[in-house]
Formats: C-alpha cells, sequence, structure tokens
DNA sequence: CGCTAGTCTTACAAAACGATAACAATAATA
DNA sequence: TATTATTGTTATCGTTTTGTAAGACTAGCG
C-alpha cells in the first residue's frame, strides 16, 4: 500500500503517517500542493489524503486537475472546513470521503481501509455468478447447474463479456471489439456464429434460456 | 440505478427517496430491519441507504450480514447516532460511508454519486423519465405505468428523441435526420407511419396521450 | 357546409436480419 | 509433417421489421 499525505501542517503530517504507518505500507508526505500534484502524476499511488488549504496549489484544483487527468486514485479530503459548502466543493471536485479536523485516527484509518478496499475490488474479481451460471477467471471454468460446461477460449471470452455486463444489451460492434479486438467490421457473421456456438453449450439440456438476441442492436444476458 | 433505502421514520424516508430520485433511478422504501435484509438478498441494488435503528434487525447486524453472504453493495450509513463509537462500528461493520442526523441533501447526493462512481455502475445518462414513461438505454426496456412496452427499433429511437427533448416540437425533418439519418425527403410518409406505431404502442390502453400531433410543424411529447 | 392539405391507418411487399449447418482455413499438437 | 481441434466463412432458410402506397380521416378555412 502506497499512500500520499498531503498537509502542510508538520505536526498533524506526522501523526497521519504514523497513523497510516499502522496499516502496513509507504507513507510519504508532501507539503507543497504544485508539488505534490507533479508527484502523483509521476507515481502510482493506492490512496491520497489530503489537506485542502495548501501553498502553491490548493487540495481543489489538486483533486480536480487529477481527475482531468483521469488518475481516479481515491482521495481522502481531511481539513479544518467544516461548512457544508466547502464538503460539498471537496466532494464534487473528486473527493471520495470528507473528514474534518480535528479527527479521530481510528476513523481516519477505517475510512482509508474502506476506500482501499473499493478500488481494489474491481481488478479483483475473479468469479463472476449469473443466476445458476458461475465463471472462474483463474481456472477458465464454467459451471451452470452444478454441470461443468467445455467452452472454447472465444466463447469464453464473450461470457465474460456477457457476465460482467448483465441485463445491458451488447452491440455487434462491443463484441468484435472486445472477444476479437476488432475496430472494423469483417463483413462476415462470425459474432452471430459465435453466439449460436455459445448458446448450443449454455442452453441446450438446460430449462431456461439465458442469451437474448435484441434484433438490430445485439444480445443481452438476462432473466426470464 | 436502483436504490434501496432502509428507514423507519416515514418523514425521512420519503425526504430521502425525493432526494435520491433526483439522481434519475429508482428508489424503493423498506421500514423493517428483516425485510430490508432478505430484499437485499434477492434484488440486486447499485446502493443501499441505511438507519442504524431499525425494528427487527438493527443496522449494523444488516450490514455485517449481507457482507458476510458477499454482497458487496455499497451501504451508506445514514444515522443519528454522532459518537465516534458508533461512526466506527458502522464503517467497520460494512458500511462505505457515514453521514449524520441532520443531515444536507446535497451531501447525501453527492456522497451517493461518488459510491456509484467508485463501483463502476457510474450515473450516466442511461435513463430517460418522462411522467409515468421510462425508457432504459442500456437494455432498451421501456415501461410505461409499470407495464412493459415491445417497441421496434426504429421505434424506440424515436422515442428517445422525444423524451430527449420533452415538451418541444419535433419537425419532421430532424425526425428523418435522428432515426434514418437522412438530409433528405424520402417522398412517402414513413415518418407519420413510424409515429402511428410508436403511439399504438405507447398510448393504446393508457388513459392519457403523450404524443400531438402540431399540424404542419411536427409532433411534441408532452402532458395533459 | 364543403373543400383541401395534411395526417392517420391499414395491408402488403420488400428488405434486412439472425439461426444454423456444412465446409474451409488456420492453429495446435503429437 | 500428419492429425486433430478450433475458429472463420459462406450459403440457405425462415422470420421479423420496415417501407410503400392507397384510401380514410380531420382540422382549419373560406
Amino acid at each position: 500500500m502506497r499512500c500520499l499525505v498531503v498537509e502542510d501542517d508538520n505536526e498533524i503530517a506526522t501523526i497521519v503517517k504514523q497513523g497510516l504507518g499502522e496499516l502496513q505500507g509507504d507513507v510519504e508526505v508532501e507539503s507543497n500542493g504544485r508539488r505534490a500534484y507533479e508527484r502523483a502524476l509521476t507515481n502510482q499511488y493506492d490512496i491520497i489524503v489530503l489537506d485542502l488549504m495548501l501553498p502553491e496549489m490548493d487540495g481543489y484544483t489538486f483533486a480536480k486537475s487529477l481527475r482531468e487527468k483521469e488518475i481516479n486514485t481515491p482521495i481522502l479530503i481531511l481539513s479544518a472546513l467544516r461548512e457544508l459548502d466547502d464538503r460539498l466543493k471537496g466532494l464534487s471536485m473528486g473527493g471520495d470521503d470528507y473528514l474534518t479536523k480535528p479527527f479521530a485516527m481510528a476513523e481516519l484509518q477505517i475510512r482509508v481501509k474502506n476506500l482501499l478496499k473499493r478500488s481494489q475490488k474491481a481488478s479483483e474479481i475473479t468469479q463472476l455468478v449469473f443466476q445458476d451460471l458461475k465463471l472462474n477467471r483463474l481456472n477458465r471454468e464454467v459451471v451452470r447447474a452444478g454441470r461443468k460446461l467445455d467452452l472454447q477460449e472465444r466463447e469464453f471470452v464473450l461470457l465474460d463479456l456477457f457476465m460482467s455486463n448483465p441485463n445491458k444489451i451488447i452491440g455487434k460492434q462491443t463484441i468484435l471489439k472486445e472477444v476479437w479486438n476488432y475496430d472494423f467490421d469483417p463483413q462476415t457473421n462470425v459474432v452471430d456464429v459465435l453466439v449460436c456456438r455459445l448458446r448450443n453449450k449454455l442452453e441446450k439440456d438446460f430449462p431456461t434460456r439465458l442469451i437474448y438476441t435484441v434484433r438490430g442492436v445485439g444480445y443481452v444476458l438476462k432473466s426470464t
């Protein structure tokens, strides 16, 4: 766990550094807003604890600029400004949480832990579930209603796509992009054929259908 | 966006429901802890707003039990308990955020939005609403007064156009451009036919009309 | 009140689309 | 290199969706 604490009050910075250190990880402290911004751009942090009033670049600008650069590292704002307007501003400019000073270290720790948990979860999903269907990304196993299904590579990738977006219509173009990494139309009906093959393995010998066609648009994985 | 509000104070529940409704989505309210738990188990919500003091099952138990069942829907705790210990308990038992009553609706909205963003289910403009009509762009589902309507592709695109411009008159030329991507007049009455078809599905079997003809100009989607 | 231009409705034909099977090409494996 | 497994292509068929045109209808106007 790598953490950046942006805080110009030396005393607070030290306390925070110590408190977050207890969560097992590296904690770096930066007191200058502009320098902190540069560090955030060039390093990968797991979380940023941010004060609002800083020299050279204030916290709002810091958060907003990061988000504009598509850097979505969770940001916890730690500020003496306790007015509603300040909180709203902070939260809408890219802050994920807002804690007012004085604060309890235990609460800061828990909130940081929560933010970390949330951002790790997305990339860690190893098993997808939809109704009686289970797909395991690690061992490439697909099971429906207890029975193991033997899917080919392409079929597996397609099913992963469907199960990552249940109840959403997936266009043929999207499928071409995600499964074949094509950005063009191959002028054949590969997609239809693949769907047909997947269906055969997925729905044949089972009472309920899973993949529905939406004419002229694409396919959906949905119930009933 | 689908949201569950677990709150036994009727007044607060109503306010929250209204406030979250502004974020475009379905909001369900449940006042009983145990029943809320069962609903959370059997339904897929994008976020849960949770009071702590509830009949039959308290909020802590609710959150903890859900997490044990590996249901990781973001939970925002909304509670009158403002002591540090309560906050810590709530946050460590599965809550992702903790807001104390009394609260500002604007802050609740922003915090909910943030949680949704983190869990990828971003609150994009995916759902259009007009009166008792709902159109979902992701699954191409159109519902009027709770009843699902089965629209064709062209009809769907046309309705999307109307719902994106409520109370505005849409000229036939605009419709040709937006639905067919024609820049010319096909010299037939396609548009009229399509509107007719859409109306049949949209207004037949319902008490109120939605699409009105403006002779010589075009059509409008409006109320009364 | 009757005319007219614009709109609605219906039925039918044409086109588009998707499912599937059979075959071809390519990749993997021995 | 031969053999097999996997993936891609093409063709056909049935179905659904869409476009067209002809006639009925209606609002607005003289």
